[in-house]
DNA sequence: GACCGCATGTAACTTGTTACATGATTAG
DNA sequence: CTAATCATGTAACAAGTTACATGCGGTC
């Protein structure tokens, strides 16, 4: 997934493997963990499937230019066109890019998105019942409090998600 | 950390590593996915450790009983007791388990990771602020609708957080 | 001269995934 | 009898982390 957020982030223009990190960092940073570890190696791959070019600076410093190629662009816009997936941030590292996105697949995409997001919470609510009505036959219910409130925080979470992906697919600016 | 949620697990008393998947997965797994290629392995270092016992059945099926040792809940407890991370689910692991930890610890932790939920807001907020401000010298500010998106996103779930967090910890059950 | 920020990279290690292999028991 | 579920395990692969190594340029 790296691979794909280094080729959205070049769209802009031609960076070099430090300021990627940098620019990650300061964007999708909150969620999505970048390390020089997993940076360099990515943009190695990524020059030999030759998604991007690689220009060394005379500069001093050695500084390299990464630029981003057109059959990268297609790979990465292929990736963004795919579906949401539910874990792991996957979701949010491509909503980032929904604006080189198209409407119709921008709007397929957070439909079903939707359709997900509601099928955790139908099920979490049915593990709710089901552990709520045991939680009534056990002698001291408090002793469970906080394997309970996981299930509230699952559920809590998929309904923010559903709140927020709702807003912004209406484009609600506030 | 898939070790201590075995161990975790197995404070309710003996299974093997076919029910340990099953109980994690309708517990902890919808933010917390196991499979048998890193279960197995996992039980195997922890028999190494010799922090559980493994005791062969013969009920037919060779089944496996995995029994956690004095020295594996202490292991338990020690990461239990530590401090709450902002990323990768490890709060929710270690709060899952929490009706294991004694109240103080609990409550310091808790506040702590409060805390560390409000340096986040603080600081999507000032990030928040300058592209607001950076958005208005634009040509076509809602070009970057989504990207804006995905900041907003990161408020609410902390936000989110913030207001589940402080309800475990007044205890209030709903 | 020391230290910080810029800049790139490698190596060992950790962790997990997917796919495969095997085999017993049970319900239709 | 056959499909599903129970049950354990390995091997190849993927991805990322941490620590280390190197060196330039600017500033206090």
């Amino acid at each position: 997934m790296l691979e794909y957020v280094i080729l959205g982030m070049l769209i802009e223009g031609p960076m070099s493997g430090y300021d990627l990190k940098k620019t990650i960092d300061s964007t999708v940073g909150f969620f999505y963990k970048v390390s020089f570890g997993s940076l360099y190696p990515a943009l190695k791959r990524l020059a030999a499937k030759e998604w991007v070019t690689v220009t060394e600076m005379e500069d001093s410093k050695n500084k390299k230019l990464y630029t981003l190629l057109p059959v990268g662009k297609e790979a990465f816009l292929i990736w963004l066109a795919g579906p949401l997936e539910l874990s792991r941030n996957d979701h949010l590292s491509k909503i980032f890019f929904f604006d080189y996105l198209d409407e119709e697949t921008r709007q397929r995409r957070l439909t079903e998105y939707q359709s997900k997001l509601e099928g955790q919470i139908t099920q979490i609510t049915a593990v709710q019942q089901i552990v709520s009505g045991e939680l009534q036959n056990m002698p001291n219910p408090e002793n469970y409090h906080y394997r309970v409130s996981v299930l509230t925080y699952g559920l809590e979470f998929y309904n923010m998600e559903k709140r927020w992906v709702q807003a912004i697919q209406e484009r609600n600016d506030h």
